[in-house]
DNA sequence: TTGAGGATTCTC
DNA sequence: AGAATCCTCAAA
């Protein structure tokens, strides 16, 4: 056993969140986020930025209504909703609150934790591991999350893309400001990060 | 059918 | 600061 291997295997998350954690609403979730691991098959990296939008938020996708696009934002919490964006990115978020609510947590950066080997080819612009997925379309692009992952319920045991906890308790004082890549709803403090 | 804009990233 | 790049949605 090589010694990053090993590291690796012992990283591993053993809980994953379950339903209820997801039930509540997403600025409540988010801070939460932070510190837990988002695994995609052998891929993990710990969370440490992330957002919440609202439906009643025009910032948000689901500020006017259920559209084919944005229906996985409308699902339970615990749900994945993808979209594709500037042509070129996928951004990924966790589904919050209960059906219908249209609420989700970006999540716009992990630290790698495991897989290292599978996401560096895929980020070849990343001179660092610090940018394998310092940032929402960095991240989807490393841990290869694209359309065919939105809907997909990371509640379910045979989910292949799924948050899980290794212990490690959120930041006692997260960073926190506005969000940013936006252009209205810019006030709302809904933006957090692990210091 | 059309067009404006986008929860971004990379390079200059 | 600007380009890349194309899907989505609302309006016509």
């Amino acid at each position: 056993m090589i010694p990053g291997a090993l590291r690796e295997l012992q990283s591993l998350p053993r809980l994953r969140l379950q339903r209820c954690f997801f039930l509540r609403p997403a600025e409540v979730v988010a801070p939460e986020l932070l510190n837990k691991i988002l695994v995609v098959g052998i891929c993990t990296g710990r969370i440490v930025e992330v957002e919440a939008y609202r439906q009643h938020d025009p910032a948000s996708h689901s500020f006017r209504g259920r559209t084919q696009r944005n229906a996985a934002m409308f699902a339970p919490g615990g749900h994945l909703y993808v979209y594709f964006t500037y042509g070129m990115h996928h951004c990924a978020n966790v589904v919050t609150g209960v059906a219908g609510d249209g609420q989700a947590v970006l999540l716009r950066a992990v630290v790698p934790l495991a897989g290292l080997d599978v996401l560096r080819p895929r980020r070849p612009a990343a001179r660092r591991d610090a940018d394998l997925a310092n940032g929402p379309g960095k991240l989807c692009q490393a841990f290869a999350l694209d359309r065919s992952f939105d809907g997909g319920d990371m509640c379910s045991p045979a989910a292949p893309v799924w948050i899980g906890a290794d212990g490690t308790a959120p930041p006692v004082e997260p960073r926190v400001t506005e969000r940013i890549g936006i252009r209205v709803g810019v006030d709302l403090p809904w933006r957090w990060l692990a210091p």
